[in-house]
DNA sequence: CTATTTTGCGAAAACGTTTGAGTGTTGAAA
DNA sequence: TTTCAACACTCAAACGTTTTCGCAAAATAG
């Protein structure tokens, strides 16, 4: 077992000073070309590589990117991971994960480890536990401390900072809309309860894209589920006591439960019933019948949060403050779950 | 904006000495109660959090593990992840995940990079050209500088480490006796080309029940896919070409393709042609109809392989070395695929 | 009232790096 | 011969911690 080698040692091998080796090394113009060749020969051949810990305490930034997503396990949030890292490293910054698990307190805790030293600047979505609790002080700490903040995907008005989100509001309007133009009148809503935010706005375009069209709008033709592990038979139930042309969902789940709940009732999709998910996954493509979705494109929100932090962190100090929202286009995926 | 709080502030401006401060927060009976009561209350004023890098650089242990993955748009990966998270947050640990997307040298950078002091030691799957290219060196590198290594899923013999794996030729063998006890004659293998290891075992899980049965084993029924893009193509051909009773598949995107390719020949599963894959990710249990396949338990892996790690980690230097490899065992999960 | 112990605190080194300032030697210009 | 610049290198401080050691002053013992 070898330890890793560090300019110390070269120093004391090649018997110069540590300066010496380290300015050897950086090509400085003050060391003499015989002696840099002999010290770069030597780290070469011993493969020396400089400690970033070190480096990270004497520059005051560690060039990493900390992440923080509610859950890994979850089509989209990989995806947007996969384009932050894209982007990251190709400015030469690293990633760090961490999950809140939709736990406040563990969204906090993450959030302290990762803010003292660990990272230069954050991505974030916020945990469903948080924005319950509408208790953000760990995000204005951080931003407070000069760390920057990206939000993404779940993001709240009252905290200052650079966000990507795409247009859910017109995104649902398309997805309605389309299933208008399909004919449907009896379009129902499946959506999840209003503090999580993309449910809400999700909503929110359903029932003014029916406004636009003059479609009368019936309370029960809405159905908000609170707790996704009863879900399934939420949605069954509401499939069952009402007669719908049509369904929009706001997420993948709902949307295959939506399917089989239809398919036991004895009907056929889409012959019978149209349904439209959100959120393009492994799911919606590989599903029989395939699902039309309103489709997120994660990867490019990934890079564009990455692109948004990283232009933060490396922003003169001069220039001045200002928060961008940048809205990623969502576009209507047309496959077999809609005619 | 206020910047992060150091010893040395609190220090100056309670006009004791930097040791003083650090002794009385951690309670040290060298200082006057007075003094540490006056230390302690400022510092929680004003949270007070000591710097990671400062102290990783002190200690020389990061207490963070790194995880290398061929990809995270990948099910079983992400519960994998989510096994080791658990068990590293559980002790102390963090996690940096960095992504190889299945290249050799991306690999390599990766481990160079979190090698040069950001992590105490590594959890890895290796990438697809590693295991073509047969270069181990990077991970022979950082196992000689004294770090601790542990492979799974996708291993070799060659590198001396902790490994955690599933029993794969058993569970191959597991899928295939289940379908010759509910009666299947002609079972056909897709597999992947030899060099991926998985591939490799189950198919020779597949081989050797086969023989154990004194089933004739025909060449013809074997597909080994070398290219995921036509995957699909080929499967279809695969399937149309071969009157089979039943498919096993070593994994999951497989298995759905087989189960398409069947359907649309005019057959059905499981009435006509029974399917098995490998894997337990969302499409096996979204898929209609639902898969009966053979689950790896990414999370036990996960956390397996956390806890080989953070014991190497946490071993005393005098203890002997030795390296397990832990065989996380799979189970057959019955769904609608099979009859 | 001196001698010794205890108490309370500070100085300094260390982790590995970078960098501005300082130093000694050489060679050439004045 | 003096002066000065150029060269090639070393010193030391800094990043934020922890920890060993040393040293006063106060408290106790004799």
């Amino acid at each position: 077992m070898r330890p890793k080698l560090t300019l110390k040692q070269i120093a004391r091998e090649l018997d110069v000073s540590i300066s010496t080796v380290s300015k050897a090394l950086r090509d400085s113009s003050e060391i003499g070309e015989e002696t840099k060749k002999k010290i770069k020969a030597f780290a070469k051949l011993y493969n020396y590589r400089p400690n970033n810990i070190a480096l990270s305490l004497k520059n005051r930034k560690t060039k990493t990117i900390g992440i923080i997503i509610p859950e890994i396990v979850h089509y989209f949030f990989t995806t947007v991971i996969s384009g932050v890292e894209q982007v990251a490293n190709e400015k030469g910054y690293n990633v760090i994960v961490c999950l809140s698990n939709n736990s406040f307190d563990k969204e906090v805790l993450n959030m302290e480890l990762l803010a003292n030293g660990s990272t230069d600047g954050f991505i974030m979505s916020m945990a469903k536990e948080t924005l319950q609790k509408e208790d953000y002080h760990h995000l204005t700490e951080v931003t407070n401390q000069g760390m920057p903040l990206v939000l993404f995907d779940r993001v709240i008005d009252e905290v200052h900072c650079d966000k990507v989100i795409i247009d859910d509001v017109i995104g649902a309007k398309k997805a309605v809309q389309y299933l208008i133009d399909k004919g449907a009148k009896k379009i129902g809503l499946v959506s999840t309860v209003d503090y999580v935010s993309v449910g809400k706005l999700r909503t929110r375009g359903y029932l003014e894209i029916l406004r636009e069209n003059n479609v009368e709008i019936d309370e029960n033709l809405i159905l908000k589920i609170e707790d996704m592990d009863h879900s399934e038979a939420e949605i069954k139930d509401f499939i069952n006591k009402n007669d719908l042309d049509a369904v929009f969902a706001v997420n993948e789940h709902f949307a295959i439960h939506a399917i089989k709940a239809v398919q036991e009732k004895g009907l056929k999709v889409p012959d019978d019933v149209s349904v439209i998910g959100f959120t393009d996954g492994e799911l919606s493509k590989r599903f029989i019948p395939s699902l039309t979705t309103v489709s997120q494109h994660g990867e490019r929100m990934g890079a564009e949060a990455a692109r948004l932090l990283i232009d933060k962190l490396e922003r003169k100090p001069e220039e001045e403050e200002s928060y961008k929202t940048v809205i990623v286009e969502t576009s209507l995926i047309e496959r077999n779950s809609t005619k």
